[in-house]
DNA sequence: ATGTGTGTTTTGTGATCACAAAGCGAATTT
DNA sequence: AAATTCGCTTTGTGATCACAAAACACACAT
């Protein structure tokens, strides 16, 4: 009996690959606050029905990536200041926790892949590439929490960033950066030396930073 | 122009009581880890077609109250022990924070009100009834953190209850409760108090007792 | 100008159907 | 006896359609 050479390339469902899409453009703040989709439009993009597109749209309202009216139509969420100050806080906490979780298992390997990403994320910033910034910002997040081995307290961290995303794109274009996240380098540090309290105000540090400025 | 005079009774689409009714059998513990259901009998116990059974079972598995086959099979998850101790850091993480913003607003008549919930809870206790004494030992939760004004961080809570539901069932099945768990007296002194520091332990303390027995 | 009414268009909802794949059970083979 | 194969049944997926309600635009009246 054959196995599957390629178990992870199964089929991809057609609501599936809307859903990773749409999901992505959102999270790395591709769509601005408040834009509204249709779900014929939807489909009329990927090529689909109403059925799968509907699917894919009900699923990032479920996480909060989308809003929906009383009527049924979806749009990005434009956050209230309030919001935004609780999205933060949520992020704060749990990252915290993860990056904490993430130290003890955090090798040499790890720290040279960071200290990496953090190249590239320079890099975008030079380029000016909103997108490119809080794609790889947000890799750098994960690349570190992942060694937490805590795969239900990432995907909470994840949905905040995704419903956080369109608003990050708002943010990001506000305040042209011009060097690399400071935090981004305690953080390093930090797991270098093994500083657990250190890597914690850290970690809250870079994640509070920009969203309180949005906040205000 | 005649204003609606309860704007809350909206017509309430099909797929939404659906997903309700689901949402309540879960979270409360109505339906025990593992159990199947087949899109079609959903449709049939609500007199629905698929399509709303469908969107119902899709939104309670992007909020983590049902997990899906690969070929799209629903069921109630089956937590692993790794999994069931995250959850509880999570709550922990969340609800303390959602009871210190609570804290500053706590009046009278909440403290009482909570009070009364507590004796909700002994008579559920008394009757033996695990369903009603999850649904009530939560509301006891959801009512002093809806003080916190932190919608963003209720929902974030209440998709950790969700999450947790068919296993606080096997849970409180196990351990045969006797009297009102005394965490929640600790809750209440410490608001009638004022103190921060023993509401934040007595909140973590209640929620991490129960399921700290369960992850062994 | 502003507000109002009306007809048209757009849009979400839910039912139904065809289809393919997964699950399942019994009979058969090793 | 255990494993396998084959056929039937169950099940999820996605397209299509009818329908009602919401959104919209335009004309009209104030």
């Amino acid at each position: 009996m054959l196995i599957n050479p390629r178990p992870s390339e199964v089929p991809a469902a057609a609501h599936d690959r809307v859903y990773r899409t749409l999901r992505s453009r959102i999270m790395y703040g591709d769509i601005a606050p408040g834009q509204a989709m249709t779900l014929r439009s939807i489909g009329e993009e990927f090529e689909v029905s109403m059925t799968p597109a509907r699917e894919a749209a009900r699923r990032l309202v479920a996480e909060g990536a989308l809003s929906m009216t009383s009527s049924g139509r979806v749009s990005t969420p434009e956050l209230s200041s309030e919001r935004i100050e609780e999205l933060a806080a949520l992020r704060a906490l749990i990252e915290v926790e993860l990056a904490s979780r993430a130290l003890p298992r955090a090798h040499m390997a790890l720290i040279e892949r960071l200290q990496m990403i953090n190249t590239s994320i320079a890099e975008q910033i030079a380029r000016q590439d909103a997108v490119g910034y809080i794609r790889t910002n947000l890799e750098f997040h994960r690349t570190l929490y992942l060694r937490a081995q805590a795969p239900a307290m990432l995907a909470m961290a994840e949905q905040v960033w995704l419903q956080l995303g369109p608003t990050m794109r708002a943010l990001y274009g506000r305040l042209r950066r011009k060097e690399l996240p400071h935090f981004h380098r305690l953080i390093v540090a930090s797991l270098k030396a093994g500083d657990e309290p250190g890597l914690r105000l850290a970690v809250r540090s870079d994640v509070t930073q920009g969203l309180k400025m949005l906040a205000r």
